[in-house]
RNA sequence: GGUGAGAUACUCAAGUGGCCAACGAGGGCAGACUGUAAAUCUGCUGAUUUUUAUCUUCGAAGGUUCGAAUCCUUCUCUCACCA
């Protein structure tokens, strides 16, 4: 009886997951939660830095959420204190050092977000700079002690910057032991985080076992969400990302863009609906008896529901049928209003669609621009009083009324 | 501390006195096509109602020249090697 739940938690627990450590562990936890009722701590953490989440973070969410589900308690770790140093993983710039009150702010727009997928009642929300700032020069050395640099520089991307001769700096050597340290004070159980984290993850266990906590965290890494492209890892920076505030049309037509085989992937690792649910829809598209198109509006649907709500991502997909299926006009756009005869090229320009008159020129001369859907080639032409529909391409639109 | 190399548009990267608003690639935008904002092909990608023209741009400031991204001087910043 309780040997099949808990083998139905680890499969959800494991799905999806790049490499687990200490599975046993995992797996003496899940046991102890449907035999005894006992709940365990699972950390992750979090940089303030950022406070705009992208479905890439979510999918770490996804997994806390699914903890929730089997006796997990979340250890939300802001890692305020952390950023001051910048994770040495990937890039490496020097940060500016936050402002508390920015911190404070993040940390607000963070729950917000969080929340949406978390249960708040199963989730704790802390900083690091709590304890880190009471160690104490002594407490660092202290913390120091327990690693040494040959061990750091096993480190994969540490020792090709040291082989490269590439400038590491010592306080990065300080990031993955205060990282750990807080697997140290937070004693949690289980800690997760991507692929990228492996090094700092693993910290905690050594770090555990140093301070004799008692016990070592499990590690659970999920993999890095490849972004719309389907090559790159979703980020802000490299723009090909779906952010948790983006609006709900944006939201449902990025994830419309993907392309069929990372459809998969997003599924795997962002959907809430079951393996066994996902497996027949597989199947479905296979046969031929299922669109693949269907497929990926049920997962716009369901990932648009879950950030804004059911009669939102219903209306995106209307709109999103409208627009591109039928090339008609979005119901709601941006409104302008002018004074007098206006030249179109400025039109342009005083609405947001293009960024210079030069640019509005090469659209016009390119016949990418429309006038209440009429395609003109006229760059010299002058709006005269009433209402217009101007639309560049087929995703930007203003509505403008000129007196 | 010493020596050397470099700084070009969103990114990478050509260009070493006029043919340079500056090759090429990536990215972005658009057009065609499509179940899709996918894939593919094509075009555009400094600004300006002087648009086969004008103006501003190649780390910064000066200078040489009829003419400079290209030559000279100073400065700022990055990087490598040595210590």
């Amino acid at each position: 009886m309780s040997e099949q739940k808990i083998n139905d938690a680890l499969r959800e627990i494991r799905r999806g997951t790049a490499e687990i450590i200490d599975e046993a562990r995992l797996t003496a936890l899940l046991k102890a939660y449907f035999e005894k009722g006992e709940t365990y701590t699972v950390k992750a953490g979090f940089d303030p830095t950022a406070p705009d989440l992208h479905l890439g973070h979510t999918v770490l969410l996804q997994k806390l959420a699914a903890f929730q589900q089997y006796g997990g308690h979340i250890q939300f770790l802001i890692g305020d204190f952390t950023a001051q140093i910048g994770d040495p993983t990937g890039k490496n710039e020097t940060r500016k050092k936050l402002l508390p009150a920015q911190i404070q702010l993040n940390a607000q727009s963070y729950k917000s977000q969080v929340f949406k997928i978390l249960d708040p009642q199963k989730t704790t929300v802390v900083f690091n700079s709590q304890w880190i700032n009471q160690l104490g020069a002594a407490g660092m050395l202290e913390l120091t002690t327990t690693f040494n640099v040959a061990r750091m520089l096993e480190r994969d991307d540490f020792d090709k910057r040291h082989k490269a001769g590439i400038s590491i700096s010592i306080s990065e050597f300080i990031y993955p032991l205060l990282q750990g340290y807080d697997s140290v004070h937070l004693k949690s159980d289980i800690e997760i985080g991507g692929t990228d984290q492996k090094f700092n993850l693993l910290m905690g266990r050594h770090l555990q076992r140093a301070y004799e906590v008692g016990k070592e965290q499990a590690v659970l890494m999920m993999p890095i969400l490849e972004g719309l492209d389907g090559i790159q890892k979703m980020s802000k920076s490299l723009g090909n990302y779906i952010a948790v505030a983006d609006a709900p049309n944006d939201m449902y037509g990025k994830i419309l863009s993907i392309s069929d085989t990372l459809m998969w992937r997003y599924y795997e690792l962002l959907s809430s609906q079951t393996l066994d649910q996902i497996e027949s829809l597989k199947i479905g598209v296979e046969e031929g008896s299922l669109h693949p198109k269907k497929v990926k509006e049920a997962l716009a649907i369901e990932i648009t529901t879950r950030f804004h709500s059911a009669a939102e991502a219903q209306a995106a997909a209307q709109e999103f049928q409208r627009v591109h299926a039928q090339s008609e006009i979005p119901l709601e756009m941006e409104e302008y209003t002018f004074e007098g005869a206006v030249w179109i090229a400025k039109a342009l320009v005083d609405t947001h669609l293009t960024s210079s008159t030069s640019q509005a020129r090469r659209e016009i001369k390119q016949g990418s621009v429309k006038i209440n859907q009429d395609k003109i080639d006229d760059e010299q032409l002058q709006l005269e009083a009433g209402e217009y529909v101007l639309q560049i391409g087929k995703r930007k639109f203003a509505r403008i009324k000129v007196s």
